[in-house]
DNA sequence: CATGAATGAGCGTTCATTCAT
DNA sequence: GATGAATGAACGCTCATTCAT
């Protein structure tokens, strides 16, 4: 049954995107991003069909990858601020940990090559985060304010924090803290 | 700064770059800027020596229209938080008045081509909003936070406000204030 | 020559180049022709060297199924005259009924693939009716013609025939004859 | 008005297009059909929009050409025998000295690049020499046949002729004779 | 022998920039 | 200065052929 797509090939087509995307943005050629991975430029087309294609499945991959991280070890019996707290914490954590990864991230997210349809895929994966964000805003201030400005909001709030959390990491724990708790006044 | 002959031209290359950068993105060619705008392709170049540099001051352009748009009438005897609520006011209102030099920031802000300098300089045209948030989180939660940090939150709360209202423009007003709000409890 | 072992594959293969030729033209994809007779892509390099070889083995292939198909029932009794037009009668019959073989036919005779060898080889196929053509010329106008001369003429009013009764199947039976009428002014 | 396109960098394109179409067939690079014409691969693309353009209008340019060379000097006072001989040979004599014209015509006949329009507008092109056939049969053998088929069978025969006298130049006036004589006996 | 992934040369077209007019 | 043709590097994608499984 001849060779079998290789998925290791396809992750490190997906891992040499990242790579290349951070350095050249987003119109790096495809053929920098098949050296990058050590396969030809032909092969990238039989794991993805299009650039488009590979930009928008990286997108969700790493989507879900923050996502997932985001999650990672949560509390279920503790109480909503530390749920809170925690997921931030992994979050931006996870942002620090993989610079290419969220930088990559906030190129493709304004790219427009990444469709709607992605867009949405790439909104659900956060649901768990949206869940928390919901009940903590119950009883707040922000309570009859649209979910989705809230979500919104929350979401830039986290990206400026990791902005300066990447440009200061001395001090990135604080400006970590400094974010979630503004974040929860503004919520709770 | 060799200004050419005519600033008429210029201009007319701006706007029509704002134009076609919002609906054909960044990659959008100087030959359809410079048709957009009823120039030749060539005479684009005598007035912009490169694409990027026709970038980079259009987004210089575009964010000292914002600001001065946001600095309109500003009440100088009012309130602390009376003059934060009118400025912000006046921003999201450009925001709604100027969907398009909206999206061509938002574009412009991500892409590789502008320079450090350019965003440094942006910044800096919002200099008297600077201030006054500066005021306005003296005494408040975010007293210690580093100030860029603040101003990346401030920017970002704009953003996903603006965001909302365009999206849902019937409540436009109702988001905006939500904006405001959230952002006074986070700083003051 | 070495045949590989399924023959059926092998017809699949000519069969499926015929359709696709049709549809797509001679650039059509080996993958295409594969696919379309079931069979993988590699696997066409067993059966054809070379995409040309492909081309080539097909171009004699339908040159002698159509030839046989010409002679078929041919009527060793009978008058030149009567010999003459049963033959071509078969002729526009079998173009009439393979239409895509004929499309084929006609395309691969004006390619730059098809090797002179094989279109020597070609003719030779058609060699009965050579004959045929020889005899019927032999005291007529054309009688100092040279043969090839004549040969082509006819191929070439044959084709036009074809064409005229394809485009026009109503009267396919009235063109069939005001062609092999004019021929045979021509030759006897 | 800076440099006007040139009528002569057209007509070299279409000039090397043909002799390239001659020597590598129809899948000539555009790239090899500039260098041959002297000029860059990008300006190609200012005088024909894609290479199926620059091989429709070379098509209209070589039948034009063709056409324009068969009814070279038409005597308007012969007989129609002479007449239809005269343009004959004309046409016949132009094969014979724009041998690549004719071959590029031929492939360009048969390439499915060759939009229906072109192949129409082509034909019209040969709208005298129809004429022509038409009064030469009025009163003949084929005076019922439709006059589509009666055209394509002339202009088979031409290209048959054509080909003869191209691969036996020696005997190419005798070749020219007998095709239309074979030609007349048929029509008239 | 069958399969289909791997390879990489090759092609049509685009586009920022230059330069003749 | 204005114009738009000229340039040629660059890119996404295709496809005949090879080869590991």
């Amino acid at each position: 049954m001849a060779r079998p797509k290789s998925e290791d090939k396809r992750n490190a087509l997906l891992a040499a995107a990242t790579r290349v995307i951070v350095t050249q943005g987003l119109s790096a050629p495809t053929a920098t991003i098949a050296q990058e991975a050590g396969v030809s430029n032909g092969s990238l087309f039989t794991y993805f069909e299009t650039k488009a294609d590979l930009l928008n499945e990286l997108y969700l991959e790493l989507k879900a990858d923050m996502a997932s991280a985001a999650m990672d070890g949560f509390p279920d019996e503790a109480s909503l601020r530390e749920q809170f707290f925690h997921t931030w914490s992994n979050w931006m954590h996870w942002a620090m940990s993989n610079p290419e990864k969220r930088r990559a991230i906030a190129q493709l997210g304004v790219s427009e090559e990444i469709t709607e349809a992605s867009k949405a895929a790439g909104h659900k994966t956060m649901g768990s985060i949206g869940k928390l964000v919901e009940s903590s805003r119950a009883k707040g201030a922000m309570r009859d304010a649209p979910i989705g400005l809230v979500l919104a909001i929350m979401n830039s709030v986290a990206e400026a924090t990791m902005d300066y959390m990447v440009q200061d990491p001395e001090n990135a724990d604080l400006h970590c803290k400094a974010g979630v708790e503004a974040l929860w006044r503004m919520l709770a």
